[in-house]
DNA sequence: CCAGGGCCTGACAACGTTGTCAGATCCTCG
DNA sequence: CGAGGATCTGACAACGTTGTCAGGCCCTGG
């Protein structure tokens, strides 16, 4: 910027006037310095202005668990959209689940002075950012709820959706359904099974708890998962898987054999009209989910003041048929 | 930083000192700042640090089409890898193939002062980027080669792995095979359009003009302009689709005709077991794509000195079978 | 006993930018 | 004709940090 005034022959303040669209700038100061900029090559350093100028470093962070995982790169669409139209940069960072790494994370997207934070969380507290917050960067969280902070959330209705659907089935006639799940210890498993009870519960089924079934990460385990089920006596009549990569390993399996239980899902697929053997889903929005996240956020880093919100977006019943019908 | 040095009863530079692990400070004075830091709250500023020490701010930026995309996604991902095991943070942007939105966003990133860039590129002319290369900003492209400025390429092999599959489609006896793209405006699309036209090309079989269609966009268009060519007199008994998108929708009409034409696409699925109607499909790794291209930035800004490099990675033909014989 | 080196600390300037303020010029209006 | 405002410009300090350097202490070895 010294070199640029040099060669404009004026100072660096009308430099930095000139390259802000500052206004009482002389037309014919402003071209000779545009001159020298263009000369010169000269690159505002953003680094040193969000410095100086005290806030606003037109960047927020993002994180998630896993950027390629189709539902956080769908996040992480809808958030880029909204950041553009405000001319916000986005930091993305993976926690890849482990409590430890997002706390580092979250501390290095403080540490970069990131105007506002988007957080899938991983850990069960995050007090550790109580004095970022105090500070004066706003966090919003999505899809989970923020562990020991009073924070701005905004969470599917995933007890609500697993509610529906699990309803359907029992109206359906079914009384005995497995239920598949990936892990109790992260918080929309443990509210759609939540659901799920609830659903049955007011039909005067008491769920078997033998049929539930956790610890399937992947579609192999949750096609062998349905198989021990169907295999023992007294099998269920219908599943519910409680996310999409689970469907997937039940709907091959239960098309193997040709079965005629039930399936439900929560989560849609882009593929499902293709799949050999459609079902019924729980779907969401997650746009909508993290286009809501981002709007809360950006309306704190303007400046609202206003007490902690909870956002819950509302899940949608696909029917698709239960073919075990 | 000067409320600590005055709460820990120190200079400034020795709480530098504590909080950079410098060593040659007293165990009993780095407990005092320690402490400090604690009760203050104290985070250290990022951005300031790397404006004094001159570069690394430990950023890289990734400029991508459309982050939601599965493909560049999971290039995300796997540079998100690389990048963690160097202790960097990604700044990701979305041109959405935008040649005028690509280069503001560059700009952006350069003013941000990332120590390296991987562009997938949009534009056709990234001579802009000369002078920012030229200050010790490395770039590497990868998916589509930079225009109009000599830098670090990984490109997949479009063109070899087009041929070798369409040369299946040859020696199973096709010799009318339709060809569906998206636009030929894109590098990768050209490419495979024309490593299809030299594996025809080698069996003495002129391609028919009348059977490529470009401007498909999305799987509906893909079915119908499948169903156009095959109702044509002497329709194709053979179709090459150029990336899965179309896959999906030429799979979806042949299944709906029981039309007993082969597929072959570029680009495999996730699904792709479940789908209906196998077909072989020419396969790449992305993540090695972007892998390779991550290191390779790393490498340079690390200060490797030598040429520009062009990498290929190579393709891989999943034979599922042409349900057309 | 002193030279020389390792250990430890702090004052100061600087990174590239912009907020503040003072000053200069010009115009307008009473 | 002078006061007051609008327009324009630049000197200076400051943002939060770290590189440089000078200086102090203590130890070791000749």
């Amino acid at each position: 910027m010294v070199d640029v005034a040099a060669r404009a022959g004026v100072s660096v303040k009308t430099v930095s006037r000139v390259v802000n669209n500052a206004p009482y700038v002389q037309p014919e100061l402003a071209q000779r310095v545009l001159a020298a900029v263009a000369e010169l090559g000269f690159r505002r350093n953003h680094l040193a202005s969000s410095l100086r100028s005290g806030q606003a470093t037109a960047t927020i962070g993002l994180l998630i668990e896993e950027i390629a995982n189709p539902f956080y790169a769908t996040i992480a669409g809808a958030v880029a959209e909204v950041a553009s139209d405000h001319d916000t940069m986005l930091l993305i960072a993976s926690s890849e689940e482990d409590p430890a790494r997002e706390q580092q994370l979250l501390r290095d997207l403080c540490a970069r002075r990131v105007d506002g934070l988007l957080v899938v969380p991983a850990g069960e507290d995050h007090s550790f950012l109580q004095s970022e917050v105090d500070l004066g960067t706003p966090a919003v969280f999505l899809d989970r709820p923020a562990g020991e902070l009073r924070a701005d959330t905004v969470l599917l209705d995933n007890r609500g959706g697993a509610r529906a659907g699990v309803r359907t089935l029992v109206e359906a006639g079914h009384r005995r359904v497995g239920i598949l799940l990936d892990s109790t210890s992260v918080y929309t498993m443990r509210e759609r099974l939540a659901g799920a009870r609830e659903a049955l519960a007011a039909a005067g089924a008491a769920i078997d708890d033998r049929l539930v079934r956790d610890g399937i990460r992947d579609p192999g385990t949750a096609a062998r998962v349905v198989g021990e089920l169907l295999d023992q006596p007294d099998p269920p009549t219908a599943f519910f898987s409680l996310n999409n990569r689970i469907s997937l390993g039940a709907v091959e399996e239960l098309h193997r054999r040709g079965s005629t239980a039930a399936l439900l899902g929560f989560d849609d697929f882009d593929l499902a009209r293709l799949l050999p053997y459609p079902f019924t889903v729980v779907a969401y929005d997650t746009r909508a989910l993290a286009r809501a996240a981002a709007e809360l956020l950006f309306r704190r880093i303007a400046g609202d003041p206003s007490e902690p919100r909870s956002l819950l977006i509302p899940t949608d019943l696909v029917e698709r048929g239960l073919p075990g019908r």
